[in-house]
DNA sequence: CCGCGTGATGTGATAATATATCAAGATGCC
DNA sequence: GGCATCTTGATATATTATCACATCACGCGG
């Protein structure tokens, strides 16, 4: 369990294009948040699952499937087999409650599950963090220009990879 | 080698936002391109690359390392490692001569070496194939949006997950 | 021509990431 | 409790990627 005030995935509180409030949750808040999430989609929330999301949301920086594995088995003091956070993992995506950084091969929790937007993550290659942005509106223009074209686009992958205002 | 006029790794033709001329080569002639491209960066071209760039541009989609390697194998008739193949895809990649879909973690054969832009790719979930579309107004755009919070951005990934028209 | 330096490739091992299969356990429902 | 279903564990394997070091090929100065 991360406690509140803890350093957290979102690194940086890069402005966003919001036109909507929702609060960007941390700790304990953000695994009730999580709970939620799951259960409202007909989800069990078990000890597991929140094992998972409680090492995946005490990353700093997008962290692979077996660095999360690691760390719910430093947590439970016992081995975790990788395949059960994979699938634990595969479920939090797919429920928007984490997110996979595509170009890193790694998950990043995410600070405002039942929110729902095309992410646009920026990942910094020097020190790996990954602050992310929502802008519905380039969202949009990227949808459209993949529709213009006869595509059908279902899930935008935007992630620029580059420097960090700490690390330019 | 790729007779002209055979299936090409660009499909669909789908318009993009070109305000400039460059032809999609293909073929031989893409292969010539290819070359003139490494060798006015300075490297050298040599068989096992034009073998793995024929290779490459012979798949009509997004190719991981491992089926390339295959093919070159298949096409000289003795085993190729898979490492030289990295070797060479990275050389590819770093010299604008191929693409890496990092969602699929596979590679493309750039059908316009020498020309720089920000590739946006449409990534079809039920064929595999991949559309590649030019929009530098768009890209502009993402680097604006990246550059506003402070970030440096190197590299745009951004890879459209969805269906492609053929597949709708 | 020879030897040397450099870059490319080969060989073999290994690491890192991801999935498959099936058994066993937990949970919800009646 | 008993059954159906969902979840997790255990194990194996597949796929993707890198490393270290030997060898080869080529150009160039001597």
């Amino acid at each position: 369990m991360l406690a509140d005030g803890a350093i957290r995935p979102d690194i940086g509180i890069m402005a966003t294009h919001h036109d909507h409030d929702h609060d960007v949750r941390s700790g304990a808040s953000l695994m009730a948040a999580a709970e939620r999430a799951l259960v409202g989609s007909g989800e069990q929330w078990t000890a597991m699952r929140a094992s998972v999301f409680a090492a995946l949301s005490g990353f700093e920086r997008p962290a692979c499937a077996y660095d999360v594995t690691e760390a719910v088995s430093t947590a439970q003091g016992r081995r975790i087999a990788a395949n059960s956070v994979y699938r634990i993992l595969d479920l939090f995506v797919a429920n928007n409650v984490a997110t996979r950084v595509e170009s890193a091969n790694a998950y990043l929790a995410n600070a405002h599950p039942g929110c729902l937007h095309d992410c646009i993550f920026l990942v910094c290659d020097i020190c790996g963090r990954a602050a992310h942005v929502d802008d519905d509106q380039l969202s949009a223009r990227i949808r459209e220009t993949a529709a213009a074209t006869g595509f059908r686009p279902e899930k935008p992958v935007v992630e620029v990879r580059g420097r960090c205002a700490e690390c330019a």
